[in-house]
RNA sequence: UGGGGUGUCGUCAAGCGGUAAGACACAGGCCUUUGGAGCCUGCAUUCGGAGGUUCGAAUCCUCCCGCCCCAGCCA
């Protein structure tokens, strides 16, 4: 089962749970829920609390609500609600018919506001935003009581209820909870729980003028929907005595718990919405599923498999401490199961013409190549094989140090899935003395297997036959996200946009039976890497790859040590 | 200098008083018609530091240190 295997590591969580299990504290039920603001397209930090909550809820045979945390109409859309909705499900993930929005609450928000003043736990304070953070005090110094905290109930109803029907203007009035100014903890100091904000709400366009804030909304929605486990991301621990708080003076028990965990951090890898929505807006990358982009949309456009993406959150664990996830992990888990899933194929991104001069001319034979080189049920495809073939220019030189297996003067190397090819020679452009061309001769004899008389061939080179493949396109994106750290610095957005790392290869060349490959498809082109059939810029017959994984070149650093 | 968290291998992370799991990374080897697959081996005498309790401490106690979060009418 998806949800279950998807489950990271959760150990502190798990205890938690088990000791309400054995207390009966919620008649044995898990509830947990992921709640987005639509305000921006889910990345992969959010891809952890999605197979956190629905794992959680798998494990124990609970539910998972999906709900749109949409309590502050800036910035939040329908194109981000769809994004989410499709990103979960594309996750692997199921809440079937609990699909919520915080503003579908709004009028039982309203009426617990209300009834929280009539406790005479609230007020409506006129304060100015800039007094409101003066009378706040400090880390060290304690705030100072609003002169509007002890306005009658009947004050604070008729004021709440005009600022309800728009007699204010924008920031005159707000809803406070009446707790502790004096308390260390600066978040139960009297906390704003209601604003006025004149901006239209996707969903409920005009009708509200007033808008709860996360603190008020959030831990009663998850009353409404009887969630029992409210898990969201360390920076909201100094926000649970207040959830704790609020819930206390209006829900009877069993009532929910929130359970704090750290949130993800991806070396290179920017995952501040704040930080994303910039590079979207100011045109930085080509939209939130652009392949360089952190975002579940940008992962499975480069080519990440939901598999994959599951994989690593269940490897990465769920902990409290800050922590900064090593992105080979990431891409381990995706060579891992593209390793299975991937059928093989050969391409050749710089040509380099090889001439095999003992094989006639206008002679074709097909090869029958496995498409997985451990897995039958993939099949095989023909490879058509001639005289003139391209190879890769980095698989042949002059001067081979130590340890290279390929190509190079008086070598024999296998053609991957081919014969045996001798070096014969070598043709320079005359003025450049750049390599343009390489001669070899075939062992006829090594089709299927070593040469008989007991001759090791070690180097194996992957190839396609000059007049039969087919150019394509071909986006090499070295490292999934090339962000330097310290992220937080200004100067990362430079580095993010360096065209060195975003290079373009217009002149790739893939063998011919590959030139139907449909979108989305993966291969892993021999030698090359994993490569993705773009899903959006590519046309059928003609696809555009993407490369998925960069594979490490271990070649180099050989040739480093000489 | 207030409060809340957190510190175990390069990076994550188990461990819950009985003598440091696992993964990624890294290194070496074997094997191979992708060097990148597969297999094998190595990789924390020590758990932020210093004391203490105990036959025994990463685990309990004391003090100290580092890092993160909180002063939005954001979430």
């Amino acid at each position: 089962m998806i949800e279950t295997e998807a489950a990271p590591q959760n150990d502190f969580i798990r205890e938690i749970i088990e000791d309400d299990l054995k207390t009966n504290k919620n008649n044995g039920r898990v509830a947990t829920r992921f709640p987005p603001e639509p305000n921006g397209y889910p990345h992969i930090g959010h891809a952890k609390s999605v197979c956190l909550n629905f794992g959680i809820a798998a494990q124990y045979g609970g539910t998972c609500n999906l709900r749109m945390d949409d309590t502050d109409p800036s910035g939040e859309s329908l194109e981000y609600v769809d994004s989410i909705i499709n990103d979960v499900h594309w996750l692997g993930f199921d809440w079937q018919d609990r699909l919520f929005y915080a503003s579908d609450y709004f009028e039982d928000l309203y009426r617990f506001a209300v009834q929280l003043i009539k406790l005479g736990k609230a007020y409506v304070c006129s304060l100015r935003a800039d007094q409101i953070r003066e009378y706040r005090g400090t880390l060290t110094e304690p705030g100072k009581e609003s002169p509007f905290r002890n306005r009658s109930v009947e004050e604070n109803l008729d004021l709440f209820t005009r600022m309800r029907a728009g007699e204010f203007a924008d920031g005159v009035h707000v809803l406070r909870a009446k707790i502790d100014m004096s308390s260390p903890n600066i978040t139960m100091r009297d906390p704003v729980i209601y604003r006025i904000k004149r901006s239209p709400h996707y969903r409920t366009g005009t009708q509200w003028v007033i808008y709860p804030m996360y603190d008020f909304a959030h831990c009663l929605s998850d009353s409404l929907e009887h969630i029992t486990y409210s898990i969201c991301t360390l920076e909201f621990e100094n926000n649970r005595p207040l959830y704790d708080w609020i819930v206390a003076q209006l829900i009877p028990e069993p009532r929910p718990r929130q359970i704090e965990f750290a949130r993800l951090n991806v070396t290179y890898t920017i995952l501040s919405k704040r930080r994303l929505i910039e590079l979207v807006e100011n045109n930085h990358v080509n939209g939130w599923d652009d392949p360089r982009m952190p975002t579940i949309a940008g992962m499975r456009r480069r080519g990440y498999t939901p598999q994959a993406i599951r994989t690593f959150c269940a490897k990465i664990g769920v902990a409290k401490s800050d922590n900064l996830i090593d992105m080979s992990l990431l891409e381990s888990c995706v060579r891992d199961d593209l390793n299975e899933q991937a059928p093989r194929a050969m391409a050749v991104l710089r040509p380099l013409r090889l001439v095999i001069d003992n094989y006639p001319e206008g002679r074709v034979e097909e090869f029958e190549c496995a498409n997985h080189p451990q897995n039958p049920d993939f099949g095989t495809r023909k490879v058509p094989f001639s005289r003139v073939l391209y190879i890769e220019a980095d698989d042949f030189m002059e001067e081979p140090p130590r340890k290279y297996k390929r190509l190079g003067p008086g070598r024999e190397v296998r053609l991957r899935n081919g014969y045996a090819i001798k070096y014969a020679g070598v043709v320079k452009d005359e003025k450049t003395g750049e390599i343009t061309e390489i001669h070899c001769t075939y062992d006829p004899d090594t089709l299927h297997g070593a040469p008989a008389d007991g001759r090791k061939i070690d180097g194996v080179i992957h190839w396609v036959s000059a007049a039969h493949s087919v150019k394509s396109e071909v986006r090499l994106y070295d490292r999934l996200f090339r962000i330097p750290n310290p992220v937080t610095q200004g100067d990362a957005f430079l580095e993010f946009l360096n065209p060195d790392s975003l290079e373009i290869i217009t002149n790739c060349r893939v063998e011919s039976s590959l030139k139907d490959a449909a979108s989305g498809s993966r291969y892993q082109f021999e030698r090359l890497g994993y490569f993705t059939a773009d899903s959006v810029d590519s046309k059928p017959g003609n696809p555009v790859f993407n490369r998925i994984v960069p594979l490490r070149d271990s070649w180099a650093k050989v040739a480093a040590k000489g």
